[in-house]
DNA sequence: ATGCCGCGTGGGAGCGGTCCCACGGGGTGA
DNA sequence: TCACCCCGTGGGACCGCTCCCACGCGGCAT
């Protein structure tokens, strides 16, 4: 590691911005006036609103967030949190694309986004006490583990909260999901109808939701084509690539006649794919498969994988939008927003 | 998409936190005392701070952010900028790990993040004003593009700043960057010790700076083997997968006997490799082929890239950690930091 | 002309901290 | 014993905004 000094620039002296004060005198009003205008009030008469929208621009003025916020109680900003040990999904079009959504969400609302990642167990620990003390109007969590608590905490201390998926069937708090059950039965139903019959599946951890939800769409996909589901063509993997493999190799061992994979994450399908080719089944030749979330490593590999595609703006800009109402309507109650999925079919099946 | 309501918990109202004053009353002293506990100030006896710590905990009192804020003229928080449009990259490790880093850095100072995405150009513009008017202490902008003048407006507001990556080599900011180019040097030389000795590169649009020293490198390792540079032998793309395919073919269609390609980013790589396969030539047999990131898609692309890897996570807490150097000592002067890149292997090359 | 209404307005009070000045008391040197 | 110093301390004065009360004034009904 090599350090530089760079050439050393003019720097002013703590400026000193002008204050609402200021826009007050500028304009010939009083600071009642100049406030009303800035929060658009309607009671304010053409000429004084002239007039102070004039100060304002010759002054540059800007409010001063941390005053208005230490009478108004509010923060005008919300936290994402994400617990850092799912860096793995932070890599994943899955966390940009919904931080991206939240922040379209958020903007229009003059809200700022504080991102917070809670690298361990302690830090994570502090965290209901920290957002809970008027640091934000809000919050947004991403990656909740089926046995978490924080969010209930944040909810007794009347923390507006809203959840990217749910923790369980019997989710309580305000939460925005992709239709991962519809999302999954359509995958296997387009495997069924490029003629696979002998259609096996690698389901995620069995303690997450997703995962549930993703091996529901794929029993009822079967059942409604009046197909049994076979316990030995379900594997479990653990969403990683290692664990798509070792899942994979255990439905060779099972049933060597599969002709088909639904997997639950890209990543495992990816994994799934080494193991096929390392069997010398061809994909899609031998066995076809699809898999889930549209990552970026479904493009990359080889073949181009066929995968159900989330709405990850879109769940983003829905969870801005719903913290957003209970921001403003306190205990109006929470809801629950299922977004639809959408099959991208690329060569693997 | 559905929506449903969920059942309504609980709700308190409004919770009033204890103040400043509410802690002085109950450990029986005064409101100087316990802002020098809370500030660790060594001029308050042991029997007072043990006083004012028992009354912290037993009220469970955290300090108002905005009432400290506003006389202190500090927020405590910082501002990562990235340009929306940009959103390419925030799929890749390179974003969610520099993130990471930063996030890292700015924890043990007690600093908070936030996240401001730029979407278009014209929330852009505004950017310059909202940051300045104390609204964060500091400013980490990613992905600045060379004729970026939001920086300079920064600097000259004396707002402190810290880029990842330079616009050009007369930047006069304070910055964090990989060795970009003896990162190129390094992958060529690699190529070179394979026994390649028809070297391409595929690099990324001039008008970069990591892509003129990318380039940079690739030329050096040649002199340095007394090769000469091959104008023919260098084809430009855009840091994109199908930029990658064209470049390729256009080399391929210049030099067909090509024996070895350095693309200055994995994803032009993986281009590169469709590319190569649809000509009929081997990766690595007849063309070794290395890539620049180490992201995702060097791992799975078929067959695994070799690639250079940049210590992202440690760039990112170097640069919390410039930044936390320039609010500390305003006018110290910038200043910038090179980190060593890393060869990882696999069997691309 | 007088009273009343309501709109637009000015400005005091206060949000919850930090800063700093002034003050009391114990120790030290003359 | 007295003057001085220093340490720990309490509390007034802000920071820049919003909230809200009270007030002036023109128009309308009486």
């Amino acid at each position: 590691m090599s350090t530089a000094e760079l050439p050393q620039p003019h720097r002013t002296a703590d400026v000193r911005r002008p204050t609402l004060n200021a826009v007050a005198a500028r304009a010939g009003v009083g600071r009642g006036t100049v406030s009303r205008v800035i929060n658009g009030s309607p009671k304010v008469s053409d000429r004084s609103r002239a007039a102070v929208e004039q100060a304002i621009a010759e002054l540059g003025y800007v409010p001063n967030r941390a005053a208005r916020s230490l009478v108004t109680r509010r923060t005008d900003s919300v936290a994402l949190v994400v617990p850092d040990a799912e860096n793995r999904l932070f890599s994943e079009p899955y966390f940009s694309e919904i931080i991206r959504g939240v922040s379209a969400g958020l903007a229009g609302a003059g809200m700022q986004l504080l991102l917070v990642l809670a690298r361990d167990e302690s830090e994570y620990a502090r965290l209901a006490a920290y957002l809970s003390a008027q640091r934000v109007d809000g919050v947004l969590m991403m990656a909740v583990h089926s046995d978490d608590t924080l969010p209930d905490r944040l909810d007794e201390l009347a923390v507006p909260t809203v959840l990217a998926g749910r923790r369980s069937d019997t989710e309580r708090l305000g939460h925005v999901r992709a239709d991962n059950r519809g999302g999954s039965r359509v995958a296997v139903e387009h495997l069924l109808a490029g003629g696979r019959r002998t259609i096996a599946t690698i389901t995620g951890p069995m303690d997450m939701d997703v995962a549930r939800e993703r091996l529901d769409g794929y029993r009822e996909a079967l059942e409604r084509a009046g197909l049994a589901v076979d316990a030995d063509l379900i594997a479990s993997g653990d969403f990683t690539e290692e664990g798509g493999r070792a899942a994979m190799r255990a439905l060779l061992r099972r049933r060597p006649g599969l002709d088909a994979v639904f997997a639950a994450s890209d990543v495992m399908a990816s994994g799934a794919v080494l193991e096929l080719r390392a069997a010398g089944r061809r994909v899609p030749g031998d066995v076809a498969l699809v898999g889930f979330d549209d990552s970026i490593v479904a493009r990359h590999i080889d073949p181009p994988l066929t995968s159900v595609r989330q709405p990850l703006a879109e769940m983003g800009r829905t969870m801005a939008s719903l913290l957003l109402d209970e921001i403003a309507h306190r205990g109006t109650g929470h809801r629950a927003v299922v977004l639809p999925t959408e099959l991208v079919v690329r060569q693997s099946a």
